[in-house]
DNA sequence: CAGACGTGGAT
DNA sequence: TATCCAAGTCT
């Protein structure tokens, strides 16, 4: 169905008025909406990505208090702005943003470009988030589509394709192309965006509250929660994870840090490897491993706590061993000796921070 | 185009 | 407890 078909018989200058009207009157106080700064526009766009506006807050605000501008940004070392997305998830995002700045710092003149073609060609940047900061930061009227303004359109014009399709995305750009603010861009984008977060909720849309309800077609026909189509995917696969916090003679932890591509990449782990046969020498398999890709030698405990850490796409079934190191390890840029106090300068992922957390407890507890 | 890529909160 | 979800992008 192309976007034609939709927009028959829709009142595209009321809406826009009832839907901005409302936003003016009901927007919350979000952090990155007291000034305009591309810069922290941009920011917040990542962080918001597949995370809730809740959560992001706080890292925000800390965020532009250790870096206020693209420029303090782009000097930063990595591991100090890893630290600072650590446990935010998707870590990929703060390293393409990290290039991105930089690059814009070096060919833009530290300016974030204010047309579509130079912007979202930086890294991390896809369609929405170019939308998105175009039209909040600099009023261009670009479509800002993200799975609230799927589900918001999908209801008011009926809307019956999958959702969860890639190219599903591309019939709300043409639609959003038709129908959005031209005097107020950004207003627009962000009362979509708003209002599904507000009122057009996946489940239990508060429609009596709605301030574009004589607009919703799926609310005059009865099936607001029906929609959006959106299919769900498989279970995710089980990984077997054997791990260790291990000491040297001299009680120094044993910490590696990850590949720069792929899960969590960058940050840093307790060693460990996934065990091929489930349960199966688990011990022997992690000894093997150690030895083999850092030359440690060691002597492991018994295992003090199994760990279940969900991902997105799989689950870890971590068993944790603790251990000594046997003579020495050659350490690397990936492989250090560290102080247990110099373990929180480091980013972790959540799922090694639950392993020192156990660690602790049984070192306190008994 | 599917699948990879994190995490914590709501129902 | 299980499932779904939240302001997506990259490969």
């Amino acid at each position: 169905m192309k976007e034609q078909t939709f927009l028959e018989g829709f009142a595209v200058e009321d809406f826009q008025r009832d839907l901005i009207h409302w936003f003016e009157k009901e927007q919350r106080d979000l952090p990155w909406r007291k000034d305009n700064d591309p810069y922290k526009i941009w920011v917040s766009e990542i962080m918001l990505q597949q995370t809730k506006v809740d959560t992001v807050i706080p890292y925000f605000n800390k965020f532009i208090e250790q870096f206020p501008t693209l420029e303090a940004l782009a000097e930063a070392d990595e591991e100090e702005v890893l630290k600072a997305w650590e446990g935010l998830g998707y870590y990929s995002r703060i390293r393409n943003l990290h290039a991105a700045v930089k690059e814009v710092k070096e060919q833009y003149g530290g300016k974030v470009p204010d047309n579509p073609e130079q912007f979202s060609k930086l890294k991390g940047v896809g369609p929405y988030t170019t939308g998105a900061v175009l039209s909040i930061a600099y009023g261009i009227p670009e479509p800002a589509v993200d799975g609230n303004v799927m589900r918001v359109l999908s209801r008011i014009f009926l809307v019956w394709e999958d959702i969860s399709k890639t190219g599903t995305r591309k019939l709300f750009e043409a639609i959003v192309r038709k129908i959005i603010s031209k005097e107020n861009p950004s207003y627009f984008n962000q009362a979509l965006m708003e209002l599904g977060a507000l009122i057009c909720a996946p489940r239990n849309p508060a429609c009596l509250l709605c301030p574009v309800q004589a607009h919703c077609r799926a609310f005059h026909e009865g099936v607001q929660t029906e929609l959006p189509v959106k299919t769900k995917k498989a279970n995710v696969k089980q990984v077997a994870i054997a791990a260790a916090v291990l000491k040297d003679e001299h009680g120094k932890i044993l910490i590696h840090k990850r590949d720069g591509a792929g899960l969590l990449a960058n940050l840093w782990e307790f060693p460990n490897c996934e065990v091929i046969h489930s349960q199966e020498n688990l011990e022997r398999q992690l000894e093997k491993f150690l030895q083999e890709e850092y030359g440690a030698a060691v002597q492991l405990g018994n295992p003090f706590a199994t760990l279940e850490h969900v991902f997105s796409h799989l689950v870890w079934n971590i068993t944790v061993y603790d251990g000594k190191i046997i003579g020495d390890v050659a350490e690397t840029e990936q492989l250090k000796l560290v102080d247990e106090q110099e373990i929180g300068l480091y980013a972790f992922p959540v799922s090694h921070q639950r392993i020192w957390q156990e660690y602790k407890k049984k070192e306190t507890g008994g």
